[in-house]
DNA sequence: TAAGTGATGACACCAGGTCTCATCACCGGC
DNA sequence: GCCGGTGATGAGACCTGGTGTCATCACTTA
């Protein structure tokens, strides 16, 4: 892996990821990720814009993605139906050759806050592309943060199911399902009754 | 305000506020913080763990205050009843007096990313927090999420609500009229039908 | 062969964050 | 009134994330 091989950016990705299995988030150095990619740090930083970033590389196109299919659906469609297009929209992004590494990032994730932190913010601006995108199909302000943080929802939780170890279902058929869940959840939450007591 | 002051925590957080409105967050140096507050980078890092932490550190007690008061509803309750009593435990808080500091503080959360960043991972633990305590009165956990998310929803919009700057209505009475809307917003996101295109 | 372009390395630099050790005020016992 | 303990602080070394600048190297095109 000499200096000027191509993929620069991919080995980093894959150096980083391995040595944060290895020795954790926290006790990996920048310096280090770029050693085992034959590269320095300013190399690194030139591709990533901090530390955290190395490990969100393909996720920020997923903002896209969700928006345009809200915008491209058919007029009739419900906001819920809405919610679906946007979920199959991404599932192709999901196969199951990338279960594994999907596997590994989400425990990482897991393990350090500083990490969490990053993702949480994906997802904050994932949730905001969905409701301007449900606003400019004509839906009211409280509707459309509300939709998309299903949305959200329902993305995150079918991720999580989807890249636990033992899962071997297609990604779309649970995000679907999360999505059925979620959506009569939010009937029963609706129909709840103001407090009586 | 010499070394041995009491309130040096009190000190850091206003003298941070004022630095950062100032000069914005970024071009703030916590030595200059501590300069100003009359001590050092050192007490610094002994009162706060990091330099976003020194905005947050009022809003940690919200999540536990959320959750006792999900926990100690009256069984019949209904689960938007609890996000309500949720909302109006912590209405205490935001007294007018406290209304300008809320103020100042939001726009220069807006401004920095890395303040947002923390702010969601805030938000998050709070709706963690919510869902566990709804769990532990029975709810399943796709609605406890799905409640937790509409409580945070709520909280979040009606405190900008609230902090914004031409505002005058009390805290309590916007928490209520967010969480009704939304709730009118679960129902119809709930009614709607699959999507038959 | 020579100039130009783009990615890289080398290095200096700043700020956030950790750690250790000395110092000072205060408190209680004698 | 002196003395030791305790807790908060100051001082400063140190590491790492992150930025900026400049030189270097490979590759391209004329």
């Amino acid at each position: 892996m000499g200096r000027w091989e191509p993929n620069a950016r991919e080995r980093l990705e894959r150096a980083a990821l391995a040595l944060f299995v290895e020795r954790g988030y926290d006790a990996t150095t920048v310096a280090e990720i770029a050693d085992r990619a034959g590269l320095t740090k300013s190399t690194f930083f030139r591709h990533f814009a901090d530390k955290r970033e190395v490990m969100f590389g393909g996720p920020d196109a997923l903002a896209e993605l969700f928006s345009d299919a809200i915008r491209t659906a058919p007029p009739s469609t419900a906001i819920a139906g809405c919610l679906a297009a946007a979920l199959e929209s991404v599932a192709a992004a999901f196969t199951p050759d990338r279960h594994d590494l999907a596997g590994q990032r989400r425990t990482l994730i897991a393990t350090s806050s500083e990490l969490r932190e990053r993702e949480l913010l994906k997802l904050a601006r994932l949730g905001s592309a969905m409701a301007d995108a449900l606003r400019a199909r004509g839906a009211d302000d409280t509707t459309a943060r509300l939709a998309a943080e299903v949305g959200v929802l329902a993305f995150s939780t079918a991720f999580a199911r989807w890249a636990a170890p033992e899962n071997r279902q297609p990604f779309i058929e649970i995000a679907h399902a999360a999505l059925r869940d979620l959506q009569a959840a939010a009937t029963a939450l609706g129909a709840d009754a103001e407090p009586r007591s």
